[in-house]
DNA sequence: AGCACGCCGACT
DNA sequence: GTCGGCGTGCTC
């Protein structure tokens, strides 16, 4: 007798392990660690995950059930999968069942209904009520069935329940729906075939015809496609079928969202002696066959994509296969376009935009081996591949990699975690690394290389920074400078093409003087303070700092206060009334959540069908349109006084990513970068291109106050109806932690309580707090045991609490 | 998360 | 006396 240990479909600390159970014998031969599976769990047969499978259990005989199902015919987590669901679930502090849920499509995700039958008794048929007729009639009714053919009966259908009249039982389900479609198998003996082509009468024409066809495409084809390409009838091919020279099936596709595209293949360009260079490393890394990560750190425009191109070629030619990471909103169709010209049908691509079907059967062409490399946002990082040689990920620094959900992960940490265990090469790209791969980069645990220069050198575009306390000294109080504004009437008689950016990020508004450009920040914690209108105070978002709202300036007494959170619309309407007959493209979320609207538009723009691609930072990236001439940040300070450590760090991420979008071909590029704090080291050393001194000023920053890379956070959010009871539990948090810490270290901090900045969020109000410690530190346990000893607590006043492992919104 | 078991209050 | 509220504890 052989035992399976199942992970179940249950999230909940209780049965966060692994639960044994019997594999009947003839289900031996399926059962692997990885398979999903169906097993008895209390009185409800639920889904789970094989972790292992053993000879023995420690479990008494009686207690042990046998696993009913096996779901899939192989196992759907790769044994390096199952591994990394350890390393997850306990670096997160988060259920093993949520980190294999995120690691696989939704449509493998379980549905659970509660099915309703009526107990077969004979002879009792005079006893239906109108329900009971009705199951009976059905044979077996679900209870959302139920419930609206009988809104109101709930009563009458727990009594009927109790008096063993109904039975209850759990229906399990996935949610997959398989494409099927009618395919024509031609009879594979041509004799025969010819055969039937002698034998058919001639005035059978269009059947002769379809015969022969056969005869010469021997292969299986989809029958609407068969009905196009012989322009024919349906009937003629049953009739066809009939005479036994072909079958009829309905066979189970893969869909391809790519389908009906045609990507010209491209070829390897050459490569520059710098990108030779940073390629032959990787390749060396690969035959070494052993963890080797690489920051791969080149300006915009640099060629990185040719040398992860030629990368992937070579890995694919060791027999081994590549995962791409790509922020999600850079997966733009020009992106997809360049590696599925490379390599064609091996490549998958995984993105949100896809149906849930259209996932399920590109993940499944990674799963069966059809395709080896995939192209795909943050949980593409899960790929299952099982021979991995080489993960690239792309703009390594963006925030979109960390996941904002359970399980809270980062997919650049999960990478080199994978990585670690599948013994794989891991490229990080960047223009703007993140400070914490920087500075790994500095302590030697990772290799840099650097690609200084733009391919063709061609000149990085020149960034002018445009004074906006300036402008409105001199009068000029529209959001468009002088200058900005004199851009844009030249592009406009040139028709050339412009794209204007407004990072509004976020709703958090934020204080700040118009004359002098001062920005009211929190005294201990060196972060904007935010305006919180209904109590009209200002507040730090860190340490609960609280001071009343501002009517004049602290610094120069002028009363030109303004709270900021301008949006793309009103530019959008500014722009039409200065520019008349201006021809606007915006995107923001409000105009790309319809699919395939972010493609639309971009086309629009490439087809010069706009003067102006105005939106938020969803188009700082990737873009690449050779008309476009002038890059316009209209407010380059919005990300810098948000409440966040890395303001400075995005700023000069968003302004460096931004001002590559210009002058990428023959036409020389301009960027104006409008901002009421020119001075400021992020803005000024974006504006010169100067990456180097930013990231170790930066670094020094970090380290004076105790921030990422050199500590790490954990953030607490506690909600609760009430928020006074959110606020003591949030405390008393606070202080647990803090006892179990002390006696860990002494290298320790604990933040808090304060108001969320979304301090109350569907009628629960939230509290946060944080820790930060010393970075070589685990603190897993510590939080486990925090929460452990406060669970009671938790349960019975109904508190929430959510743990967030290195957060990114800090809220 | 469900679901059963179990111990106290308010109804036919 | 029974129905049913939700506190407690378990699920291989």
């Amino acid at each position: 007798m052989r035992f399976a240990e199942v992970i179940v479909d249950v999230p909940a600390k209780a049965v966060n392990r692994p639960f044994d159970y019997a594999i009947p014998s003839a289900l031996e031969a399926v059962v692997e660690p990885g398979s999903r599976v169906g097993v008895p769990f209390g009185k409800r047969v639920i889904q789970g995950f094989v972790t292992a499978v053993r000879d023995t259990s420690e479990v008494p005989a009686n207690r042990i059930k046998e696993l009913v199902h096996v779901l899939d015919p192989y196992p759907v987590l790769t044994p390096s999968l199952i591994e990394l669901t350890e390393w997850m679930s306990s670096k997160y502090i988060c259920s093993r069942i949520s980190c294999m849920q995120a690691m696989l499509p939704g449509a493998l995700k379980a549905k659970y209904d509660r099915m309703f039958a009526v107990q077969d008794q004979a002879g009792q048929t005079w006893m239906d009520t109108p329900m009971t007729q009705y199951v009976r009639e059905k044979g077996e009714v679900s209870w959302d069935e139920l419930h609206t053919m009988f809104p109101d009966e709930a009563a009458g259908i727990r009594k009927l329940l109790s008096d063993g009249i109904l039975m209850e039982r759990t229906r399990m389900k996935d949610r997959l729906q398989k494409k099927m479609q009618l395919v024509v198998y031609p009879h594979p003996s041509s004799t025969v075939l010819d055969k039937a082509l002698a034998d058919c009468p001639p005035q059978a024409k269009r059947q002769r015809e379809l015969i022969a066809y056969f005869l010469d495409h021997p292969e299986p084809i989809v029958l609407s496609e068969l009905l196009v390409k012989l322009e024919m009838n349906a009937s003629t091919v049953k009739r066809v079928c009939e005479l036994g020279c072909a079958e009829m099936k309905e066979t189970e596709m893969l869909r391809d969202p790519y389908a009906d595209r045609d990507f010209g293949q491209t070829t390897p360009l050459s490569l520059t002696i710098e990108q030779q260079e940073a390629y032959d490393r990787i390749v060396d890394a690969l035959h070494m066959n052993e963890l080797h990560t690489f920051l791969l750190h080149g300006v915009t425009g640099s060629g990185k994509t040719e040398i992860y191109l030629q990368s992937i070629a070579t890995c694919l030619a060791r027999q081994q296969e590549a995962i791409v990471l790509v922020p999600e909103i850079s997966l733009t169709p020009q992106m997809v376009e360049r590696f599925k010209g490379r390599f064609g049908d091996r490549v998958a691509v995984l993105h949100s935009r896809l149906s849930q079907g259209e996932r399920y059967d590109e993940w499944r062409k990674l799963r069966q081996g059809q395709a080896q490399v995939v192209v795909g946002a943050r949980s593409a990082i899960f790929a299952p591949l099982e021979r991995l040689g080489l993960i690239i990920i792309d703009e390594e620094h963006e925030s979109s990699y960390k996941q904002e959900e359970t399980p809270r992960y980062h997919a650049r940490d999960a990478a080199l975690q994978r990585a670690k265990l599948e013994k794989a090469v891991v490229v990080l790209g960047s223009a703007t690394p993140s400070l914490e791969t920087y500075e790994a980069g500095l302590n030697g645990s990772l290799e840099t290389m650097t690609l200084p220069n733009r391919v063709g050198a061609r000149p990085l575009p020149r960034v002018h920074v445009i004074d906006m306390r300036h402008e409105l000294k001199q009068g000029n109080r529209s959001m468009f400078s002088r200058p900005l504004h004199e851009a844009i009437v030249k592009r406009l008689e040139r028709k050339e093409q412009m794209v204007l950016m407004l990072n509004r990020r976020g709703f958090s508004t934020f204080v700040m003087c118009r004359s002098c450009g001062y920005v009211a920040e929190c005294p201990h914690c060196q972060i904007s303070l935010t305006y919180h209108r209904h109590i009209q105070h200002i507040r730090c978002h860190y340490c609960g700092y609280t001071e009343r709202e501002l009517e004049t300036c602290p610094s120069c007494q002028s009363q030109h206060i303004r709270y900021f959170g301008t949006g793309t619309q009103r530019v959008e309407e500014e722009l039409v009334k200065l520019f008349p007959g201006i021809r606007v493209i915006r995107m923001d979320v409000d105009t790309t959540t319809e699919k395939g609207s972010h493609e639309k538009w971009l086309t629009q723009f490439g087809r010069q069908q706009a003067d102006v691609l105005l939106g938020t930072q969803m188009i700082a990236k990737g873009l690449d349109f050779p008309n476009v001439t002038l890059v316009g940040v209209i407010a380059a300070d919005t990300i810098l006084n948000l409440p966040d450590f890395r303001g400075a760090e995005r700023t000069f991420q968003l302004l460096t990513q931004v001002a590559g979008r210009a002058g990428r071909h023959e036409l020389p590029g301009e960027v104006f970068v409008q901002s009421y704090a020119p001075e400021h080291y992020a803005i000024e050393l974006a504006s010169r291109h100067h990456y180097q001194p930013f990231a170790n000023k930066e670094l020094v920053m970090r380290k004076l106050r105790d921030y990422p890379p050199y500590k790490q956070l954990v953030l607490f959010t506690v909600s609760h109806e009430m928020a006074n009871i959110a606020m003591n539990f949030t405390e008393k948090l606070g202080k647990v932690l803090k006892e179990k810490l002390h006696r860990l270290t002494r290298d320790y901090e604990v933040m808090g309580p304060v108001a969320s900045p979304i301090a109350r969020l569907k009628d629960r109000y939230r509290f946060q707090c944080m820790i930060k410690y010393a970075r070589d530190l685990s603190v897993t346990e510590v939080i486990e045991q925090a929460l452990e000893q406060l669970e009671d607590e938790i349960k019975n006043r109904q508190v929430r609490v959510t743990t967030d492992v290195d957060p990114y919104i800090l809220m």
